[in-house]
DNA sequence: GTCTATAGGTAGATAGAC
DNA sequence: GTCTATCTACCTATAGAC
């Protein structure tokens, strides 16, 4: 572990204590000693507590918007592409399952300055081509004429919903990680069989 | 304001900046400040830090729970439990509209707390009546079978997710707060619209 | 590059005057 | 009940020895 590079090892070890704890619970103190770096040597790359988390969320806001980006923009039918959609993206939730609340709580203590911030960089979400496909397969009769952006929001509520609500729902059912991990990996063909149940034409 | 008693004063004042602001990012200061009383009375109250944000978590916490319980167990057929669902719940969250934030926020901060602390208290949440009544509808022919539990997910998810991720849909679509709510409004609507197409019978 | 020491600030909590 | 003053602990960041 020491071996690697000092700067991967800074920035693994803030990634695991600004996900795990928030920006404002997070210490510089923690990140050093998880990185096993003396306190001062995070200044003296140029690092400080700010830019670190800035980086940190960007990463991970970047991995989901990015994921769904490349799903959205590629050329498939539109179902094929729910289908892809709630398969991958629920992979990738699973791979980072605490990922998501970390992104949702630091984007909701700072709202105007994320709003501001994220939405002019290349890597924001972008959903519209996505939206556009599902209108148009509505007027074409492939599917059942929906409201195209609440219909993308139910997409993404059901795929992600779950996973910030992990700790409420391991409670109500009893269960622990490896068994939700389970639950959410059934939880695919429910979401896609509800969604296409819904848009078959009438 | 400052007529109100003390004590309320001190509640209210922890309230906004709990909720505001998180556990970590909040001060006493700030709430004494707020509640327009010193700092050292904070502590002839017997409150502490944790104390007040316990009260205020569970008070956020119970909001939801309480309202989701009360249309869960009432006394109605499927389809109209599940409009009234969407419907009251929506209302609720237009009303209080950083509190889910809030309440994902600082469960997701120590998930294994709160899952023995929260789900031993009597106002926990509880659907289990709901998802019997699924089951039931859907043996019986009243809907279209499916998985209860994922099924109220389903539900919860469309209801509240789009409350957690609103400074990005509000970054995406570029509307302010006002235009926010409208489109809440709107989506009512559009999610029972959903869910029904997707549980008529076939 | 890596360390120690410390500056400078703020946090929660308490003691005691009034 | 309400205030001031203060304690202890911790934080980020920096200066400077090696």
């Amino acid at each position: 572990m020491d071996q690697i590079d000092v700067q991967k090892r800074i920035f693994n070890a803030a990634r695991e204590v600004f996900t795990q704890k928030g920006f404002a619970a997070a210490s510089m103190r923690e990140i050093a000693e998880k990185a096993n770096v003396n306190k001062g040597l995070l200044h003296y790359y140029k690092w400080n507590k700010r830019k670190l988390f800035l980086r940190v969320f960007e990463e991970a806001f970047a991995t989901f918007s990015l994921r769904a980006n490349e799903i959205f923009e590629s050329d498939m039918p539109i179902r094929e592409k729910i289908e892809a959609f709630v398969s991958h993206y629920m992979d990738l939730l699973m791979a980072n399952p605490h990922l998501p609340a970390f992104v949702i709580s630091e984007l909701n203590r700072h709202p105007e300055e994320f709003i501001r911030r994220m939405m002019q960089q290349s890597n924001r979400p972008d959903p519209s081509n996505f939206i556009l496909q599902v209108q148009l397969a509505g007027e074409a009769g492939q599917i059942r004429p929906v409201h195209p952006f609440h219909f993308f929001l139910h997409l993404l509520s059901m795929c992600v919903f779950p996973f910030l609500a992990r700790p409420m729902i391991q409670g109500l059912l009893k269960i622990d990680g490896d068994t939700y991990i389970q639950l959410m990996e059934r939880r695919k063909a429910e979401v896609i069989s509800f969604i296409n149940h819904s848009i078959n034409p009438d």
